[in-house]
DNA sequence: AAGGACAGGGATAAAATTTTCCCTACCTGA
DNA sequence: TCAGGTAGGGAAAATTTTATCCCTGTCCTT
């Protein structure tokens, strides 16, 4: 991964939980685990967006937390699974809220973003 | 602020709590904030390892989102203060939510960070 | 035999965020 | 008058994160 020459200070629960969770792509691949999506091919699917190198160092982070495990089936053509850990679903409740909050405030935030962008051309 | 070329997809919850939180300095301030610490300078004593510049330009996408509005006395030398909007304030419980469960974590997390520190060497 | 699906990674580029450096301006106290 | 406190910002660099490009293999289907 990546070798940061700025320490964090990981005495700070909330520092700790953004480390986890904090990647651009790391809580809709655990909604998508949790909903069934389990295979890379599918997750990708699910998220074209993304290129597949970029979802699986995210799902690789997140299985090196402890968040997720790997499931690999000693087949051919190559068959794996991911799976949320009991640790990982401890993290759902906080996620929802997370998410719940921001829904809350979807409508009004866009309409700021939007009258930032008319302002700033 | 920064003009992004990559669109977010800000249909999400999620995602628009994280562009409001998702700051390095943006939590802590809202917590010394919601403390008593009110001045710029003041908060920039409580967190000296941040310059006053980086501080002010979070605090002011603080303020953008509505999270935090600013008292500005109008004396000399320059008189500001920072309040919690009761929006920004229906944010602590959520922040908490975090903080808990990553402090839950904690210990464990800095484990496994020392060991892929010990394996990178 | 060719094309596509499976999972994965190295090297490098681009984008986004944070930091540094150095200014403005005014007031107070030594 | 000089040092230090108040609040603030432009320009550019450094850091961190994300994305792109192009490979490795093997198997299955056409």
């Amino acid at each position: 991964m990546y070798e940061k020459k700025i320490p964090k200070d990981f005495s700070c629960g909330f520092t700790v939980l953004m480390e986890i969770i904090g990647g651009k792509w790391k809580s809709y691949l655990l909604f998508l685990i949790n909903n069934g999506v389990r295979r890379p091919s599918d997750l990708h699917r699910m998220v074209p967006t993304a290129t597949p190198r970029v979802l699986n160092l995210q799902l690789k982070e997140l299985e090196f937390h402890g968040i997720i495990y790997k499931k690999i089936y000693a087949e051919l053509p190559p068959h794996v699974e991911y799976y949320l850990t009991a640790f990982g679903e401890s993290l759902l409740p906080v996620i929802n809220a997370m998410d719940e909050w921001g829904t809350g405030y979807k409508d009004e935030f866009q309409q700021l973003m939007q009258k930032k962008q008319e302002v700033g051309v």
